[in-house]
DNA sequence: AAGACTATTGACATCGTGTCAATAGTCTGA
DNA sequence: TCAGACTATTGACACGATGTCAATAGTCTT
């Protein structure tokens, strides 16, 4: 990282200061303030860039302190993941009874709301398959659920008990569309927001129109 | 990385050995032999857990060899994914006349193909997004613009020359689509090939025939 | 105000990386 | 066949990042 000089909190030559050498406060805050500090470079420089030094320095702190809270640098990350991957909707039930296009519809405006608010930051994670990270992948699928569990709901396919796990799949397959979508919208903004809705949302109807009938079929090709 | 101990090649006691203590071959042997050792190693474990010391001793040579050839670790993981990215089949015109559904078969067919072949051991790169690494980026996005030219010619969209931009941005996010089945199928074995088959085949037909004419449309949402 | 409690620090040991001058195979011409 | 040039290869070095842990110093209790 190419950061400011160390500029210590309190090296104001000939001013006495007022405030204690050590800040010592409530671990929960410490914690948080600690996080805050990370996620906010996480957010803008890659992990690698990012060091334990920096988040420090950041929060005004020494070293130690973060590897005392967060037992190490790779812990803290995925923290900082885990949270900011965690879709705030739970609005989840709120769909119309009509038909199928209606329903895929408000799903599709409903993902897209969401993406929106968090301004899409965190989209470019490569969920699904990352750079083979166990851990990291669990947190990104488990985030996926919800999203997916949603789609299924609009899609009506909450009743096939039968293919459930080949139709979570196709799904999960889905919502890397979804994702990547956004992306060009929100990111690249190669794509307007209409252009994506109409993407997903054909998308998502011939999914559940044409492919997951197939699925009972299993012709050859 | 958990390694065999450091198994030096010639300390079997005992045994004079015959070959020199040095083994100096051709810059392009040596280069080649540390790349597919690098590619092992970058293979079977993440980037992190791949130390320099690993590939040095994988290839039985000093770790100074590797930077004297790639400069540094990364460069060489970067060339690694490079050339297992790059699409091997050239063979991109050979589509048949027809309808659009068989065009479209045709094009999704040659595409798990050339997967099916490769095994699908680099497809969880989380391509498109990654950890904001511009490099890593690049080089995947490159290695995806020959399958998203199959796709155009497959679904007779080139002569569009109006939105063209925007129609690569809608077959790049299907790109991200068809890879995330492959992945099913081959990696975690959730899908049958027909399955995959069938869902790539029924939304890329959905984006042809809705969503790319929805360009033009531009209706808010 | 004394002492307990614990949040916070800073030095230490370890490891991974990239550089570079020194070393030693290999090839050439006499 | 041998000296000497050429260069592939090595190993030591400096540096930076990480995690640990005993020492330190705010803060609270009595």
């Amino acid at each position: 990282m190419t950061q400011d000089p160390p500029l210590a909190p309190s090296e104001v030559p000939g001013v006495e200061l007022q405030e204690p050498r050590r800040q010592r406060l409530n671990p929960d805050e410490r914690r948080q303030q600690i996080f805050d500090c990370a996620q906010k470079l996480f957010t803008d420089h890659p992990y690698e860039d990012v060091s334990a030094t920096d988040i420090a320095a950041a929060a005004g702190v020494a070293r130690g302190l973060i590897n005392h809270y967060f037992g190490n640098k790779r812990t803290l990350y995925l923290e900082v993941i885990r949270v900011n991957s965690t879709v705030s909707e739970v609005a989840v039930a709120r769909l119309p009874e009509g038909r199928l296009e209606d329903r895929i519809d408000a799903a599709v405006r409903w993902y897209l709301n969401s993406l929106e608010r968090t301004g899409g930051t965190w989209l470019g994670l490569g969920s699904g398959g990352m750079g083979r990270d166990p851990d990291l992948e669990k947190i990104l699928i488990d985030a996926e659920n919800a999203s997916v569990e949603l789609l299924i709901e609009a899609c009506q396919l909450s009743d096939q008990l039968e293919h459930r796990g080949q139709i979570r799949a196709m799904i999960r397959v889905y919502a890397q569309l979804a994702r990547s979508g956004a992306r060009e919208w929100l990111l690249r903004k190669t794509l307007t927001r209409p252009q994506v809705h109409a993407l997903l949302a054909s998308t998502l109807l011939a999914i559940a129109r044409e492919a997951v009938p197939a699925i009972t079929k299993d012709l050859p090709h």
